[in-house]
DNA sequence: TTGACATATTCCTATATAGGAATATTATCG
DNA sequence: CGATAATATTCCTATATAGGAATATGTCAA
């Protein structure tokens, strides 16, 4: 099997730093056409509509039509998946030398003392 | 150019849903063996290797040798950069009906009252 | 050493891009 | 209608998987 779709869900479309530039741009929550997308992020045309459309389609932006323009605008709801699942660890940057140490090398106490060599990829 | 590397950055690795599940896994920071995570996500134990080494090389969980074992843990730090970037949206799911939608209200205001459709992809 | 156990790595394949170039589509205007 | 502007879509290509199967590597124990 390949890698999953990036239309298939929010963590796939993000992983995109484009897709993440074009979201900040919108961040304000106001709307632009898509031609003050491309003059914000400095992409050809037709790599910004794509990468809307992806956006598009996992629903993070939405699209408004105004004569020939389209403008979009961030739908920030949907982002909060992203956001749920990186608070799960926030305790990590939080407190450093809190529980998770504590709990760890408490649970280290209870092993027999083994060589335990760090090592690289 | 094809798409980015899962080995690229944080983004990219947690795209995966299984990895995000081994990190989840390892959410309390205990250490843990590969095959107690092979147990706990029901993956063949290859497929969790080969994730465990995209999870490694980005740097979200480190290794430790005990015996013939290769005990992961979860370097929570890294991932950071995942709760960083999607707090910035964090008012979307806050305050629903301050800052945001009163700003782009007022901004509708200040346009000529143009059609404003909305449309599926 | 030999065998069993724990993990990693290699092969192979179907699939999905992202980017660039060119073109199609749709709307506005005179 | 014909030209122009704003976007979307299509083609093409190089690349990177995930997953399954099989195998290699490394370690411990008797």
């Amino acid at each position: 099997m390949a890698r999953a779709a990036t239309t298939l869900d929010v963590f796939n479309a993000v992983a995109e730093p484009r897709r993440r530039e074009i979201l900040d741009v919108l961040g304000d929550g106001r709307e632009r056409a898509v031609s003050e997308v491309v003059e914000a992020v400095g992409l050809p045309q037709p790599s910004v509509s794509k990468h809307l459309s992806v956006l598009l389609k996992v629903g993070v932006v939405t699209v408004t039509r105004n004569g020939q323009m389209r403008m979009y605008r961030l739908n920030g709801n949907n982002l909060k998946p992203v956001y749920d699942w990186a608070k799960t660890f926030e305790q990590y940057w939080t407190h450093q030398l809190d529980r998770i140490k504590e709990r760890a090398e408490q649970k280290m106490l209870h092993r027999r003392p083994d060589n335990n060599n760090q090592e690289e990829s």
